[in-house]
DNA sequence: TCCTTAGTTCAAAAGTTATTGAACAATTGG
DNA sequence: CCAATTGTTCAATAACTTTTGAACTAAGGA
């Protein structure tokens, strides 16, 4: 149950730039940066935009290379690739999260408390 | 002669990421980084795209607040705000560029070197 | 089995961005 | 002044991206 996903030397810089300069997008990213490690299902971005739009933006971060989708049960688990992109592009995940997380125009996940613990 | 760039405060993560997922962009500020400190024109980057068409990606530029645009005589001389870019973004602008320096798939400019020299 | 939960797919509509060519403006050199 | 050089603007078009709702699949629990 693997989604399809580019391997590590597939991931292009401009389509990552691109996948991550929508408000959207990064704000999922930089939520799954400050909950590193936990696996996400794709209900706890529901308050970014609707199911069916959430479902279109993680195709996109999966296919750009930028998250990795595991589909278990009906659930999806997602996670950041850091681990591929620091080694494609060193620093440059580590600098966009930096500066995401000062960033108080970027929409937020889990604005409501009783939505962020597991 | 100064054309209208958005003060350092101003410049969005979001609207420089999407201005930098561009080829042809990308490709211009590799290339002003790898000429710091030397202002170019926007004839430099002819082998990128049209006139008209260099016209409408350095303006996206200079909007984002990634590069800052001086008129002087019939010329623009262009430079990165680097500067302002570090100071908002740390380690941003150096990651792109040292990626972007990697990338074989990016368009170039100068590969003609009678082109490169001043 | 039936219902719910989780997420996808599809096609349409809406919005945005990129590219083009023709016409324009401004400066500079002869 | 005239012509060349440098770059902009405008309107049109092409090409993409985002958003939407309805219909769907697949797994899990009662």
């Amino acid at each position: 149950m693997t989604l399809p996903h580019p391997t590590a030397d597939q991931i292009s810089l401009p389509i990552v730039l691109a996948v991550l300069g929508d408000p959207t997008r990064l704000a999922i990213v930089r939520f799954l940066a400050s909950k590193e490690g936990v696996p996400m299902n794709c209900g706890k971005f529901l308050d970014l935009a609707s199911k069916t739009n959430l479902s279109y933006h993680l195709a996109k971060l999966r296919e750009a290379g930028v998250t990795r989708t595991e589909a278990v049960g009906t659930s999806r688990l997602i996670t950041l690739r850091r681990d591929d992109l620091d080694k494609r592009f060193p620093g440059l995940l580590d600098s966009v999260i930096a500066a995401a997380g000062e960033d108080k125009a970027l929409p937020m996940v889990g604005t409501v408390d009783s939505e962020i613990d597991a």
